[in-house]
DNA sequence: ATTTAGCGAATTACCACACGTCACA
DNA sequence: CGTGTGACGTGTGGTAATTCGCTAA
């Protein structure tokens, strides 16, 4: 049964790469949204609470949104059109994902929306933004000396990555630190020299496979919907995406997190009520020093958070769920996703033609009978021979298909009654 | 710095009914 | 096994209403 089920599951995320090419044509993305978290049921407590760190890679330093203003997403490329459109920014991701259980709606219900924000749902860490790829700018973000307030006051945009630019993992290979940053994007860039850290560091494998306290983005493959692309999404003790050759979710879900707010980076929620990094540790992630934990190449990196729990049991919660839970409801929202139709196509060419010369009052489908009353020419007489009885005649004709425009709609109109037909 | 009003844009709900699908005889 | 029938659910588009995001006061 559990075989089973773990097969299921593998075979829903395994779609998942296929469904981004139907996403790409979304239509409602405030739908998708919607049916990502709420109706998708991972509303609430599939991630841990509040408490977390979220870093952000960005790409403007001197973007003048807030760091809990709405974004958009791609906003100049229709084209890569995202599902998790720019309202759905972290804070809300984090209202979504990281309502308390005391605020937690019936986790039943499939209209579940978390409250936007809340007092348990903190301004979000950042990183400034590393420079756009025009020119020869090779700024690291963590040089800045922006201290983690002030990055979460500042403003950040998310990031525009040129799918084109993005060398496959594969020929890329795997990230190092001492690798000349790619041509493509920074954030890859910065992710992948992170995760690089992470491998490397005992402590970051040993949360990786099975911590609870701590979340990990790692988006090296660039955009999702190509091939040969890995990452994975780690947050509290739920595997969220892929790792690579985990066989977990493909980077489609990584690109869908990250675009959700232009997130990308790692984050760590320490399950004591504390910062997820101590000072330290920022000024270490900031500052790119010589750490024990970068190996010693200078890059940033980051640090596990102390006294993470180890979660060897099924049994640990993480919040009011346990990791059963939570994949349980990983797996709902993982099926009700690959079941999401985000292009509106004609599946019907019949029942578009039928639905286009249906008659409509104020934009809705009318009944036959009743529009066919309103249409038939009551008592009209079209007997008179004066030139100006008919002109009159004309003109209360027009007079009626004027009313008439109004009482349906001008296009839905013009299919059935035209003023030729009429006279 | 915060609140409020106003505006435009985006999104959703609503409707009738022909047609597709399915179960059953 | 193939065919016919009935019940039920789905899909279709234009408009109004609603929601959202942003700006100015």
């Amino acid at each position: 049964m559990e075989e089973q089920e773990a097969s299921m599951q593998q075979d829903v995320i395994n779609t998942t790469s296929e469904q981004l090419s139907v996403e790409e044509g979304i239509s409602s993305p405030i739908a998708a949204q919607i049916l990502d978290f709420c109706d998708g049921d991972v509303g609430g407590d599939l991630f841990p609470p509040p408490d977390i760190a979220l870093l952000r890679f960005t790409d403007d330093v001197n973007a003048e949104a807030s760091a809990t203003t709405p974004l958009p997403c791609y906003a100049d490329d229709d084209a890569s059109f995202s599902p998790f459109p720019s309202p759905l920014d972290s804070a809300t991701l984090s209202a979504l994902l990281d309502a308390p259980s005391a605020q937690l709606p019936d986790p039943e219900a499939d209209d579940v929306l978390p409250a936007a924000s809340s007092p348990l749902n903190p301004p979000l860490a950042m990183f400034p933004a590393p420079p756009p790829y025009a020119g020869e700018h090779h700024l690291d973000p963590f040089d800045d000396q922006m201290s983690m307030g002030d990055a979460a006051t500042s403003g950040y945009r998310p990031y525009s990555p040129d799918p084109a630019a993005v060398p496959t993992a594969a020929a890329r290979g795997p990230p190092s630190c001492h690798q000349q940053r790619p041509t493509a994007s920074e954030e890859e860039y910065y992710a992948a020299a992170a995760v690089t850290a992470m491998q490397q560091t005992p402590g970051f494998a040993g949360i990786l496979e099975g911590g609870g306290g701590v979340g990990a983005l790692y988006y090296r493959g660039g955009m999702a919907g190509e091939e040969g692309r890995d990452g994975f999404f780690y947050a509290g003790g739920m595997m969220a995406a892929a790792a690579p050759g985990a066989g977990f979710a493909g980077p489609t879900d990584v690109a869908d997190y990250h675009r959700m707010g232009g997130v990308l980076g790692l984050y760590a929620q320490d399950t004591a009520p504390k910062p997820a990094y101590s000072t330290v540790d920022l000024q270490v992630i900031r500052g790119g020093s010589q750490h024990p934990m970068t190996g010693g190449c200078g890059k940033p990196t980051l640090l596990p958070a102390p006294d993470i729990p180890v979660m060897d049991d099924t049994t640990f919660k993480v919040g009011r769920l346990s990791v059963e839970e939570r994949k349980e409801k990983i797996h709902r929202y993982m099926k009700k996703r690959n079941e999401r139709n985000f292009s509106k196509k004609i599946k019907y060419a019949c029942r578009k033609t039928l639905a286009d010369s249906r008659p409509r009052v104020r934009g809705r489908f009318a009944r036959n009978d009743d529009f066919g009353e309103i249409t038939k020419p009551s008592s009209s007489n079209h007997e008179f021979d004066d030139e100006e009885v008919v002109v009159k005649e004309e003109e209360d004709i027009l007079d009626s298909l004027d009313i008439l425009a109004h009482i349906s709609g001008v296009n839905s109109f013009k299919y059935n009654f035209t003023l030729e037909s009429w006279i």
